[in-house]
DNA sequence: GCCGTTTTCGGCCCGACTGTTTTCAGTCG
């Protein structure tokens, strides 16, 4: 059983004993269920070596039914959680307002077992009549079933032009002395859930009138004094919180997360003899020790104050000293962009001078090859008629042209390119964009026999498309060995839908060298680079693991090597 | 059900907002 199968099996029983009002339990099998999700490795192997017991928040129990579920495929402790409790506590639970208690109710009381079954109880006006319940839960559940359908997590890259927009317009009001924006948008995630902007103000009333008001609001979720949430045109819903000045490191700190970074936070605190919450860390009597900035909190904790980027809980509490990550602006150039000559929309000549007015020093040109129709590959004829118009422009232009292809992964693992034309190119990106259903151990093979050619660059490694098509099968940890081994740098692909590889998995990847790419179709996809390097960050890389921060004479020397 | 700079037993993060209520439960982040 994979992991991810397990995960989900560990969440649903942590669901269904929240349900039942089960206290400690639950968080118990999420926090097990989140180990187990982000495991690197297969937890079949980690089993056998008799080492789960080992991981963060399994303890004997959960390894026993780990144990059963690996062996059998089957849990009766869950089964017979299920024939307790037979809704679909994952759907229900995404309305808003619905949490376990009135699940719970619902199904008692009117027998809502499924999204539908809810519609049904609310249209016939079932809802109110329960205690506790009236007709505004009744109409905010029809409501809710309905945004549910539309999806609710947005791209990173397609929401942030409108993120820092509004945060312009905050910031713009003269009774905001701050404003920033934290949660998973600060963190960098490739999707994000909604916004939550901080803003410090001692007129919190006033900036909350504004807030509501503005244009890009559809619909207002809640006004306070402290918090308001509003939902936009898009669907995108912004959260603001208004804080003193002396509360905004905190808050800022608090808002940013993740959760399971706060809550071991939190208990570091405790243990220390404070209580931490959004307007400060206190002493037990509730004396105010910091808050003005995140920096103060986290030393007066004694842990170290990491980028928000590394906030997951994942190790980064318990570093000895900050890392150096690489920095927004640290990358020099491009190395995988397509023109008119394949499948892109401007020449070689507009992205090489886009390139040169962000400031870069590189970029490369990538355009296909291989078998995929749709992208209009080259042949070696034109390859050697591309040649020599990048040949000329680099004469004329002040910007280093590299001169790729993104080359075709065939079946068997072999390249769509000759020997004597992978030579020939400075940059070789070798990429699976055909035959991309076949199985895990067929897929990890293909791709590892691939780079043993002369491949610089594994160009989007997992295939994966946010919100759209799963990652390809296959040992992602064997593949990394690989690329070690032939040193082949692996490809962090910058398109908002790509983002591949993701941060938990560069993370994974110690010891690989990379490169950052937008994989631009056009100069309007040269700006996404930053979101490399978020990425980059992310997966805890310095500098020096991403070629694009080298100077161009190194980048040459690196890519002569091969 | 897990875990240990307070512990092998006894804790387990915390505050704002809403709707339904006459003082609070539930949800959310």
């Amino acid at each position: 059983m994979k992991n991810l199968e397990i995960a989900k099996i560990l969440f649903e029983i942590a669901d269904l004993l929240e349900l039942q009002g089960v206290r400690f339990k639950p968080r118990a099998y999420q926090m097990a269920a989140r180990t187990v999700e982000n495991l690197s490795e297969d937890i079949e192997e980690i089993y056998k070596r008799g080492e789960l017991t080992e991981l963060p928040g399994i303890g004997e129990s959960i390894a026993q039914k780990i144990e059963e579920l690996i062996k059998t495929g089957k849990l009766k402790y869950y089964n017979d959680l299920k024939k307790k409790l037979p809704m679909d506590v994952e759907q229900l639970g995404k309305i808003p307002g619905m949490g376990p208690k009135r699940i719970k109710l619902l199904y008692e009381k009117l027998k809502v077992k499924t999204l539908s079954d809810l519609k049904k109880a609310a249209q016939q006006h079932k809802i109110r009549e329960l205690r506790g319940l009236g007709e505004k839960i009744e109409a905010d559940v029809l409501k809710g079933i309905k945004s549910a359908k539309k999806g609710g997590r947005f791209l990173l890259g397609y929401i942030m032009p409108l993120a820092e927009e509004i945060k312009t317009e905050l910031g713009k009001l003269k009774e905001v002395s701050a404003v920033e924006i934290a949660g998973s948008y600060r963190r960098r995630k490739e999707m994000v859930g909604d916004i939550d902007i901080l803003a410090v103000s001692s007129q919190p009333s006033r900036v909350m009138e504004h807030f509501v008001h503005m244009k890009v609001v559809a619909d207002v979720l809640a006004k306070g004094s402290t918090r308001s949430s509003v939902r936009l045109h898009n669907g995108l819903q912004i959260d603001l919180r208004v804080v003193a000045s002396k509360e905004f490191g905190s808050a800022l700190q608090y808002f940013t997360g993740n959760k399971e970074h706060n809550v071991e936070l939190r208990k570091i605190a405790l243990a220390h003899g404070y209580t931490l919450n959004e307007y400060g860390l206190f002493t037990l009597n509730k004396k105010w020790v910091a808050g003005r900035t995140e920096e103060e909190i986290y030393k007066k904790l004694g842990v170290v104050c990491v980028s928000p980027e590394m906030r997951e809980n994942t190790g980064e509490l318990a570093l000895k000293k900050v890392p150096s990550l690489i920095g927004y602006g640290d990358a020099q150039g491009d190395f995988q962009t397509h023109t008119t000559w394949s499948d892109g929309n401007d020449s070689i000549e507009a992205m090489a001078t886009k390139a040169q007015s962000l400031g870069w020093k590189f970029i490369t040109i990538t355009d296909h090859v291989g078998q995929v129709r749709i992208t209009n590959p080259l042949n070696e004829k034109r390859l050697e008629k591309q040649a020599a118009e990048i040949k000329k422009l680099n004469k004329r232009l002040d910007i280093r042209i590299f001169h790729g292809a993104e080359v075709d992964i065939l079946k068997n693992g072999t390249l769509a390119l000759s020997k004597e034309w992978q030579k020939k190119l400075d940059v070789v990106l070798a990429s699976v964009h055909l035959a991309t259903k076949m199985g895990e151990k067929e897929m990890t093979q293909r791709i590892c026999t691939a780079m043993e050619n002369r491949v610089h660059i594994l160009g989007h490694p997992t295939g994966r498309q946010l919100e759209k098509r799963e990652a390809y099968a296959m040992n992602l940890d064997k593949v990394f060995e690989c690329a070690r081994r032939n040193d082949v740098h692996l490809d962090i692909d910058c398109h908002p839908e790509r983002m591949d590889l993701g941060g938990e998995q560069v993370k994974a990847a110690k010891g690989c060298t990379f490169v950052l790419s937008t994989d631009a179709h056009g100069v309007d996809g040269l700006h996404f680079l930053s979101l490399g390097e978020a990425i980059a960050r992310r997966g805890w890389l310095s500098a020096k693991d991403v070629l694009n921060t080298y100077s161009v004479k190194e980048i040459e020397k690196v890519l002569g090597g091969k």
